[in-house]
DNA sequence: TATTGTTATACTCTATAACTATA
DNA sequence: TATAGTTATAGAGTATAACAATA
């Protein structure tokens, strides 16, 4: 049911300029399910997923950055770090010049998951194989253009760091 | 902080094509913000949001049909329509035929509502304008396709009516 | 005073299981 | 028996507000 089955749909008007951003949009529902199964793979959530994600076997995170990548309240992040840390995959450790920071680091079964699960994500699906490296560049950088407008969009008095 | 910093990448390899996936995992990321806040706008929840999306204002709309296009459980459809329909956005209905069904009809408030939200989802980002034509149809295929394969691998058993 | 993280609270989403009413 | 939807319950994510420790 792809629906929008209209009855008539009136003249088809510039269909295939039309369809690009509904596909764009039908796209990310489809990807919010396949994270959510890959996750699950592994026990996990998909926010608890993210997390992981976001960590760094090789450098502790603080629990603002994670906040700032999950786009959550730090409160939030307290109940999803619980539920890592209960599990044994990350460890809350103190950032050393600053008492107040709690750093996040991987455990050695917080690696064995997240590179298990990193190896998962990245198989690409095979409808790509026959997408050319050119189109592959253009629509990454679509992709990412877009991301930076919607960010921009969103976050307008953020960090914005100005490397 | 796009990060994979990794000290020493060691050789470059088909670098344009091992970003191409990557690119596409990131800006799934900031489309589920960007959801949430066009929801919010309208003073909906995320899943509220897709749940008003998915209704068709011209024909009623099964609980068991939403379940399925939400992928959740049906007891879950039940708070959700709740509150949609304690806004006065939709109104539950007999089907007539089966007793046992509840079509999902939206209300003209419903329908206004939805109106002004699918303006507002299909106005596309200005990063698209620079794409071609030719590519957006290209783009666009792949983009339905990985949504095919997925959904095809995800749901093996389910009803897949081939029209 | 401001910041980092936690706790308390409340609401939404989520699934499972038990239930009602149909079929 | 099987199906559509509800209710009860419990766990997870979410933000706000109040708080402790530290800067």
């Amino acid at each position: 049911m792809n629906s929008k089955t209209r009855a008539k749909a009136g003249p088809e008007v510039a269909s295939s300029k039309d369809d690009f951003w509904p596909a764009v949009i039908e796209f990310t529902l489809s990807q919010k399910a396949w994270w959510m199964s890959v996750c699950e793979e592994f026990g996990l959530t998909a926010m608890q997923g993210h997390a992981l994600r976001n960590l760094d076997p090789d450098r502790p995170v603080a629990m603002s950055a994670l906040a700032d990548f999950l786009t959550c309240d730090a409160s939030n992040v307290t109940g999803i770090v619980d539920k890592l840390e209960k599990r044994g995959l990350v460890a809350r450790q103190g950032a050393g010049h600053d008492r107040r920071i709690k750093m996040l680091a991987v455990t050695e079964e917080g690696r064995r998951l997240r590179d298990s699960m990193s190896a998962r994500i990245l198989e690409p699906p095979a409808a790509i194989a026959s997408v050319s490296p050119a189109d592959r560049r253009r629509l990454a950088a679509v992709l990412r253009a877009i991301v930076d407008e919607r960010a921009a969009a969103a976050a307008p008095a953020r960090k914005k760091v100005v490397l």
